[in-house]
DNA sequence: ACCTGCGGGCTCA
DNA sequence: TGAGCCCGCAGGT
């Protein structure tokens, strides 16, 4: 049975974190009097106490890309986050947002993944590894004990959020569901020469060989990176996308009911804010209206079409977690960079945009010797406070750039909105601020943010560099999140040609 | 094809 | 010894 809201709506009085145990211990607690709401996408360091009958909980999910490790213990299941992948480049998609595609969980396939080229520019794709736990990556531990599945979570994920399972498995059932009806329809569209190959200027595209000649196999690979039912870009209702729970728990489990759409058979990934998307309703006139009349244009990989733009982990939850005294044992810092060569991630320290030195970013930066684990030296005070979304491109505004990145994470990342009564954004952005007794306002345009009034403890170390430069560098995605505020003050406004 | 869990084995501190 | 990683295998979807 799930804590009370109070207790979730409390990342510290989350039912797991109010008891005294180790994912370690010999003897866990026994018969937990409550269990907490199953989280997505935790981050920090953070234990729940999950019923043994919940099902995410009994298959380890997780939204983070996470891989089995083994840690030699039969009793203890350990996953490794595999991190986010990203394009080389880091090209904007139009609307300035990136991608941030759910590694393969499979070495192989993530390797046949990362060969892909960003259809977006054509540059490599390249995987961004998590070094969230002392240089290492974030690690998720979970104990079956008992009616308990305990879970325990290592360290802050510093890098974007990936595509998340349930969006995956979801938009691959209903890939599955469409390739069905897509073959007759498809074929019969190819032989018209006008509704061929006339997509992208650049070509980027429209040089896709038909269907016919493409492996349907292929096609459903790469269309299963477009996300779980979004219409061809196209908001018909926006209503029906508007999250009818929180958009955390949710994720991919609300399915949109493309089927009623006339034209289902090309489905672009939902963003993230697409759970908030209320604006106008039609949006006929989307461009990619013609893009859904052809599907011979659909791209060869459509991997890139995945608009995380907001899912930037700035965690003020997790920083205030990281201000707990946890029980495990404090990780020394580790050199990050150097030991990841055997990631094959040297190169990408000097091309990876992510990586770039003059650039500084979270990506890049490695704790200084000495340096105790950031873990460890937690004295971050969060201070929320109610902060205006500008709608602005761009920016170089640090403020501005938290802001967006804190919308998404109000509206995403709050492990504690799982609760009907929490299900509307504002509600659960209010009891997540509630341990420190500030509640964010309300910004027009219904976006609702806090801000963080202090950078990660790792920006805040000396070696770090300016934490407004940080931000600004890697949150990539803010010129989609502002694009996003632009569409959602006006109307939704995917223009982005290369669809 | 891919995900997932398991487990052997290696390196390193 | 513990942590982290790599790899292969098997079962499932």
């Amino acid at each position: 049975m799930p804590t009370d809201t109070r207790q979730d709506s409390d990342p510290v009085l989350s039912y797991g974190m109010t008891l005294s145990w180790d994912i370690n211990d010999p003897q866990m607690p026994q018969e937990p009097a409550h269990f907490d709401h199953f989280q997505e996408w935790p981050d920090g360091y953070v234990r729940f106490i999950y019923s043994s009958q919940e099902k995410k909980a009994q298959r380890h999910l997780s939204g983070w890309a996470m891989r089995n490790t083994n840690n030699h213990n039969g009793h203890i299941l350990k996953k490794s986050c595999l991190g986010v992948v990203v394009c080389s480049s880091a090209c904007a998609l139009q609307d300035g947002s990136h991608l941030q595609l759910r590694p393969a969980i499979c070495d192989k396939a993530r390797l046949k993944q990362q060969n892909k080229a960003c259809p977006n520019c054509h540059s490599a794709l390249e995987l961004i590894p998590c070094r969230g736990h002392s240089g290492y990556p974030v690690t998720n531990f979970w104990r079956l004990d008992g009616n308990a599945i305990f879970f325990q979570a290592k360290g802050v994920h510093d890098h974007p959020r990936p595509e998340s399972k349930s969006e995956t498995e979801a938009r691959r059932s209903a890939l599955k569901r469409q390739m069905s009806s897509f073959y007759q329809p498809q074929k019969k569209r190819t032989q018209d020469p006008e509704t061929r190959g006339n997509q992208d200027s650049n070509g980027h595209f429209n040089s896709t060989p038909p269907l016919e000649s493409t492996k349907l196999s292929d096609v459903a690979n790469d269309i299963s990176c477009l996300v779980t039912g979004q219409p061809c870009l196209s908001f018909p209702n926006s209503s029906a996308y508007r999250a009818p729970c929180d958009p955390n728990s949710c994720q991919g489990d609300i399915m949109p009911p493309f089927q009623k759409y006339s034209n289902p058979r090309i489905y672009l990934p939902r963003p993230p804010w697409s759970y908030e998307l209320a604006g106008p309703g039609d949006t006929s006139s989307s461009p990619y209206s013609s893009l859904c009349k052809d599907s011979s244009s659909i791209p060869n990989d459509t991997d890139w079409i995945h608009l995380n733009t907001l899912q930037y982990d700035i965690n003020p939850y997790s920083s205030y977690e990281r201000s707990l005294d946890f029980t495990g044992k404090p990780t020394l810092g580790k050199p990050g960079l150097g030991e990841r060569a055997d990631h094959g991630q040297c190169q990408a320290v000097a091309m990876h945009p992510y990586y770039n030195p003059e650039l500084p970013c979270r990506y890049l930066t490695t704790p200084p010797a000495g340096t105790p684990a950031l873990q460890t030296v937690i004295t971050t005070t969060v201070s929320y406070q109610a902060y205006q979304c500008p709608a602005l491109k761009h920016s170089n505004s640090i403020q501005e750039v938290s802001s967006i990145a804190n919308c998404n994470y109000a509206s995403e990342n709050l492990p504690v909105s799982f609760y009907p009564e929490t299900l509307d954004p504002p509600a659960a952005v209010t009891q997540a601020a509630s341990p420190t007794g500030r509640t964010p306002l309300k910004v027009p345009g219904g976006c609702w943010t806090i801000r963080p009034a202090l950078a990660f403890p790792q920006e805040a170390a000396p070696s770090r560099m300016d934490g407004a430069d940080a931000w600004d560098v890697c949150l990539s995605g803010v010129g989609s999140a502002i694009s996003y505020l632009d569409r959602a003050g006006q109307s939704i406004n995917f223009d982005n040609e290369d669809f």
